[in-house]
DNA sequence: GATCAAAAGGTGTATATACACGCAAAAAGG
DNA sequence: CCTTTTTGCGTGTATATACACCTTTTGATC
């Protein structure tokens, strides 16, 4: 009887750390979520990572791979890599710098058609998520994500 | 003058894309703050992966790779080869089964002390981020996401 | 101008993630 | 019983992620 009673108490202590683990939710459902995106993606043969990236190369025009880094809060290497992937797809390219440490990414030709392409495939990924989610439930988890980010990198 | 209207014009579309992609945020905000829990992690030599994984194994008893996999949302392959890891730590192990097509995943007495050691580091990431984004909007993310990951779930 | 610190980048290594494909054992159907 | 299907698992391959450590080039200090 005792020894029951015990081991019971002690596993609601892991059982509530399973169940408010910040991380753990985070990643949870960044895995499937990201599952979601990407079979949407499929025929375009991009990854939602990728899109990300080069959508923001799009955005942040020429740009080193350490600021793209930053913007994304990716580890530099990381982000090399995953740029690296883009040049063997013929997506991006890297344009040498007057201050030679450095280079700028830059999108190719066919890399601004894939985003164009991509596009359509991304509206239909985030589209049925707004459906299922609700579009305020949606812009509210966005938005809550984006705030706990700006908070935790505050030094 | 014209051009430069109509660029920023289609600019803006592509912020949109980048300021309201779900999946975006999810991983921005994974990819953050799963480095500060593997900063705090540190010194028991655990990523909170790995944590994560000993604590469900912890918690669902001997299971099975594939029930484990499906809790925990991950690709069952994923699950497999990330055991390994925890397996070449002398963290768990596995058992024959009578049903000879599965293993059961059990926890080893270096799995079982490893988590206690790791309990209150854990505790320092999530008290860190508790404090600095606050306890109700905590609370209130992970029960988005919980519930997000709910319905997307669904058929 | 020589030296030293800071900035940008790359590589080695390890873990995390998932898809396609294949194998073996158990269950189901006849 | 034998065949077929389902279930549980592993491997090959590719991408995603980050840390430690190193090189090169600027910029700063003296």
């Amino acid at each position: 009887m005792e020894p029951i009673t015990v081991k019971n108490q002690d596993m609601s202590r892991y059982l509530e750390i399973g169940r408010t683990c910040a991380c753990g939710s985070l990643r949870r459902a960044s895995r499937l979520i990201t599952q979601v995106y990407d079979n949407f993606l499929q025929p375009s043969g991009l990854k939602i990572t990728q899109f990300i990236m080069l959508m923001s190369v799009k955005i942040l025009g020429p740009i080193t791979i350490t600021k793209l880094a930053q913007k994304l809060l990716m580890d530099r290497t990381t982000c090399t890599r995953n740029l690296k992937n883009l040049q063997g797809k013929n997506l991006i390219n890297f344009e040498q710098s007057e201050d030679r440490r450095m280079k700028k990414i830059v999108l190719t030709d066919q890399g601004n058609e894939i985003i164009e392409q991509a596009i359509p495939l991304w509206e239909k990924a985030q589209n049925l998520l707004l459906d299922k989610v609700g579009e305020n439930q949606m812009a509210s988890l966005v938005k809550d994500l984006s705030r706990t980010v700006s908070i935790v990198r505050k030094k």
